[in-house]
DNA sequence: TGTACATCAGTGAACGCGCGTTCACTGATGTAC
DNA sequence: TGTACATCAGTGAACGCGCGTTCACTGATGTAC
């Protein structure tokens, strides 16, 4: 076996930022040890430090995983143009996407401990964020992107504070009539004409 | 002096709830032991447990206080009818609510947390958040509340999503313009019609 | 009014536990001769 | 090809610390006579 490469290295690595992305949306940053986050990648805790200098460093490095996954696997895979808004909106408010957190967007699983988070985890996380907005803004308004970019930006915390709350809520009807209100705010939101 | 009144510890249980709300807020749930908690009450952590059961007890009970706190304070403070709604909205969308995050709204703060929270944590915060959205609905649509209702509580997930994301962004500029594009697709949703 | 006792808000040390982090060690793999 | 040694991913116990929780105790206040 090619156990000493720096591809098996890497590929440990790897393994370790994506499970442990998963635990971190489901438990939170604070609410998800190290040991328990090596445990996920079916490693001991003593080995946590040849991979990462802190936990610190490892959630800023998950967080920034999750954006780039997310951006990979929903936004970039989406029909183009506007149809493709349309899809990721739908998916993102779809009940299963709400109730299977450790595979939801880590923007509200975990937008509110980003924001009290320290700087490398803020800035890794704002990088990810320019990039899914970028691409919204691409599709928006192909012509002069950047027009879009702010009410990308705007269309983005609005779908994460949706979803969070219709998690939060313990009335499950009222959580399902907030996903489709949320629909329909967003697409909306997509046809409506920038009055600065 | 009336130290062993059922008052006087009525108002430092109160105390206990008020600064511990704010603690949450800033430092998050998890975030927040209970020994500081404690002496942001002016007290040592030996005496908690004579005035809660647990600190999932206290928890509980600090975001329902917050949510109450939250209407009674901003959302019945604000004008009558639709004129109230936009003060709220431009109150809730200002860099100084934003930038003082144990003064400003607990949805923002604290709703990812609050949605991986316990049941009674979870329930008390579904209870605060229909006050909230009942009140905003009697100011949408007078003669018939009911009717508002979902698309209030669309508008409470999108404020505080957008309000997280602005304070999660490095980039204080543009933390800044999604604030300003906040306002706007606020009340552009107050103004939309219904197309269920 | 003065004294003895009961009450009880609050203290502070301690419990077992899990946290983030360190480190001496293991043992499978790779390299040198 | 076989043997001796070097490398290094991974282990597991331990560090000091703060967690949530418990409890014996203190001492100021209130009550009884």
């Amino acid at each position: 076996m090619s156990r000493y490469t720096k591809e098996h290295k890497q590929e440990t690595r790897q393994r370790i930022i994506a499970t442990a992305g998963r635990r971190l949306k489901r438990n939170g940053i604070d609410g998800s040890g190290v040991a328990t986050l090596m445990k996920d990648a079916g490693l001991t805790n003593g080995t946590f430090y040849a991979y990462f200098a802190s936990k610190d460093q490892l959630v800023a490095t998950a967080v920034a995983d999750q954006m780039r996954a997310q951006h990979a696997n929903i936004v970039a895979q989406a029909a183009p143009g506007r149809a493709g808004l349309e899809q990721i909106i739908r998916w993102y408010f779809s009940p299963e996407q709400r109730d299977t957190i450790e595979d939801g967007c880590p923007n509200a699983a975990l937008l509110d401990e980003i924001a009290r988070a320290t700087d490398p985890t803020r800035q890794a996380y704002t990088d990810g964020a320019l990039v899914l907005i970028d691409d919204f803004a691409a599709r928006l308004a192909p012509l002069d992107p950047p027009s879009a970019r702010v009410k990308s930006l705007s269309l983005l915390g609005m779908m994460a504070g949706t979803l969070q709350l219709s998690r939060a809520l313990t009335d499950r009807q009222l959580a399902d009539e907030l996903l489709e209100q949320g629909i329909r705010n967003a697409l909306a939101l997509l046809d409506a004409e920038q009055h600065n």
